[in-house]
RNA sequence: GCGCUUGUAGCUCAGCUGGAUAGAGCAUCGGCCUUCUAAGCCGAGGGUCGCAGGUUCGACUCCUGCCAAGCGUACCA
């Protein structure tokens, strides 16, 4: 329709220019809008207020030129000039309510698109190290990804979904003592916990299985641990020192074998964990892609040397620097330590120039708002390594301030004080936790109520649109109850008796489905569907409320059946697309 | 200090890339169940869009400067 309307338009400016009127090189952006209010018709531009002043014209009488020039069109039943020069058009009701007939001839299918034209799109998000299980702030992560990625999918990309998992490192290193200790504990062994340790409950249950299934094998004197080991917190010492120090003294104690057997046994669990738990949550990937692979492979060397042959590697203080300050960074940036072992950073310029090579054409990472400052060093480094760094976008999720009622309810890692995204799905739902995750802007600091999501009442959004769905479906049971039947045909044969006020706004409703879809998708703003979805039911419980559609009016019953059929298929498309159930009944 | 994000109704948040009278849910108040599910609908009250300038036909939206909150500013990951 909108493409309709420009021809039309830009027919109009054209007529004006071969009159002298406007200008002949001018050629004008012409914007064509949904009219927020009914009152203004169903579309308006402001082409005639742009136009003004090039034309050394006031806008209301350019406007009126226009509209006398504008070729007549069977769907535009109206044209007419508004405020300062709003240019207004009605569109023909029965060319409105043809939508119900695209929809159930589409089906599933109605609203996805090809603009993506099968571009390739890479979507890598919640990446949480694998040291514990995922919590809440996770989740948001999780929903909106993997919404952003689905989305994208529905408009043609060709998209895929990758999980960045951090098992190389300190912190995996700190994971896998911290099980040790745990299970030395289980063999009957006296050891004091360090301060910086992971202290979660599932360290335990780990580190207990290990033991069922191993016996003794991993056990080693108690005593020997603290042995010449620099003094923990606790007791006035350094907690960083005293770890490296602990995590040095397993892998001497085990032997490399035996410390990696327990760090693979570790990792793999957690991972598991984590993978089933986004499963359930429905999200899925179609690649987990190790780090440590990119050490074992070489691609850290080979990504080095590509920036080493750029000239942006240069030696200070025994470490070597990436020179980032030359490409828009703050500072400059360690690759290699002064010990030799390559930086998080290295891994991650090795990570991204893998993404690179292969081939997507565009390449999104959502983080954490913490990641934020990280994001100049990655665009530098994609720069370096000869790469367009506009493939690169970065979403940055801000994190959910968890409540219940009024009370703020504690996020940290290492204590294993923290709500896992478990505990949350179980306590609210994953319909709710999905929605209520995916409803508020990523940027948007967010205040995650678990009392309000968990509510069965009218407080809850999520049911809203749910309710919207399952009321339909009941409406067709009553008619089955009825006797009746519903035809199809009649029903679309007769679509033009849809003409009340609440049908025309549930018409123009289901009409905007494909083009929100599209606007979520390609700015990666899934609240965007969400609000629709609201809005749509809205139309949809206010319409039931107002008319009742189990008329004996055979015409005018089936064509309200197959409105609010077309209604209940769009609830399912954006809800499903969403992996939010649609109940039948409630 | 510098950088990123945020600031809209009592609370939680939208606001369609600069459009017409700034919207929704919750909360408050008042109505609607002998008729397709009241997890619903209708109505009322509630706003200096953080503050101050600027850009223009027109600003919640863009620019500048302040103010406030969160985060970041590692040879951690």
């Amino acid at each position: 329709m909108k493409q309709k309307l420009k021809s039309l338009l830009l027919q109009a400016v054209e007529r004006l220019q071969s009159e002298g009127v406007l200008d002949n090189n001018l050629t004008p952006q012409i914007n064509i809008e949904r009219s927020r209010d009914s009152s203004h018709g169903d579309y308006a531009t402001n082409l005639a207020l742009i136009l003004a002043k090039p034309a050394k014209s006031n806008p209301r009488q350019l406007a009126e030129k226009i509209i006398a020039l504008l070729p007549d069109d069977a769907s535009v039943s109206k044209v007419v000039i508004a405020g300062p020069g709003f240019i207004n058009f009605f569109i023909q009701g029965d060319s409105q309510s043809q939508v119900v007939r695209q929809i159930h001839d589409a089906g599933n299918q109605f609203g996805l698109s090809q603009i993506g034209a099968g571009s390739k799109v890479q979507v890598e998000f919640v990446s949480a190290n694998p040291t514990g299980p995922l919590h809440v702030g996770h989740g948001r992560g999780a929903a909106y990804g993997s919404a952003v990625a689905d989305l994208l999918s529905a408009v043609g990309f060709e998209v895929s979904k990758e999980y960045y998992v951090n098992d190389a490192g300190r912190q995996m290193d700190i994971l896998a003592t911290s099980i040790w200790l745990r299970y030395l504990e289980e063999c009957g062994e006296v050891i004091v916990f360090p301060c910086n340790g992971y202290r979660g409950e599932y360290i335990r249950d780990i580190a207990f299985n290990i033991h069922k299934k191993t016996g003794n094998e991993y056990r080693r004197p108690g005593e020997l641990l603290l042995e010449d080991i620099p003094a923990d917190e606790s007791h006035g010492g350094d907690k960083e020192k005293h770890i490296d120090a602990l995590v040095d003294r397993a892998k001497t104690l085990l032997g490399s074998s035996l410390y990696h057997d327990l760090f693979q046994a570790g990792l793999s669990v957690i991972l598991d964990d984590i993978k089933e738990d986004l499963e359930e949550f429905g999200v899925s990937y179609q690649e987990w892609f190790s780090e440590r692979q990119l050490i074992e492979d070489g691609s850290i060397q080979e990504a080095l040397k590509r920036l080493d042959e750029g000239g942006f590697l240069y030696e200070k203080e025994g470490a070597t620097w990436f020179a980032s300050s030359q490409l828009g960074d703050d500072k400059d940036r360690v690759v290699v330590r002064e010990n030799g072992q390559s930086t998080y950073f290295a891994s991650d310029i090795a990570y991204h120039m893998n993404k690179l090579d292969r081939g997507f054409d565009q390449i999104i990472n959502i983080w954490g708002s913490d990641h934020h400052g990280y994001i100049p060093r990655v665009r530098a480094a994609m720069t370096a390594l000869g790469a367009d760094d506009s493939k690169l976008k970065v979403k940055l999720v801000q994190f959910a301030i968890l409540y219940r009622g009024k009370e703020k309810l504690p996020m940290s890692t290492r204590s294993g004080e923290f709500v896992t995204l478990r505990q949350l799905r179980s306590e609210v739902g994953t319909d709710a936790a999905r929605f209520f995750y995916v409803m508020r802007k990523s940027e948007q600091h967010m205040n995650f109520d678990l009392k309000l999501a968990r509510s069965k009442t009218n407080e809850n959004p999520v049911y809203y649109v749910q309710y919207a769905h399952a009321r339909v479906c009941s409406v067709m049971r009553q008619l089955d109850e009825k006797g009746w039947e519903r035809d199809l045909v009649v029903g679309m044969e007769n679509l033009d008796l849809l003409v009340e006020e609440h049908e025309t706004a549930l018409l123009t409703s289901l009409s905007k489905y494909p083009e929100t879809l599209e606007r979520a998708a390609l700015q990666y703003e899934p609240h965007l569907l969400i609000q629709y979805l609201r809005d749509l039911a809205t139309h949809f419980h206010t319409y039931y409320n107002a008319h009742q559609f189990l008329v004996d009016d055979v015409a005018l019953r089936n064509a309200r059946l197959n409105l609010i059929g077309a209604t209940k298929q769009i609830l399912f498309n954006g809800l499903n697309l969403l992996k939010i159930n649609t109940p039948e009944s409630m």
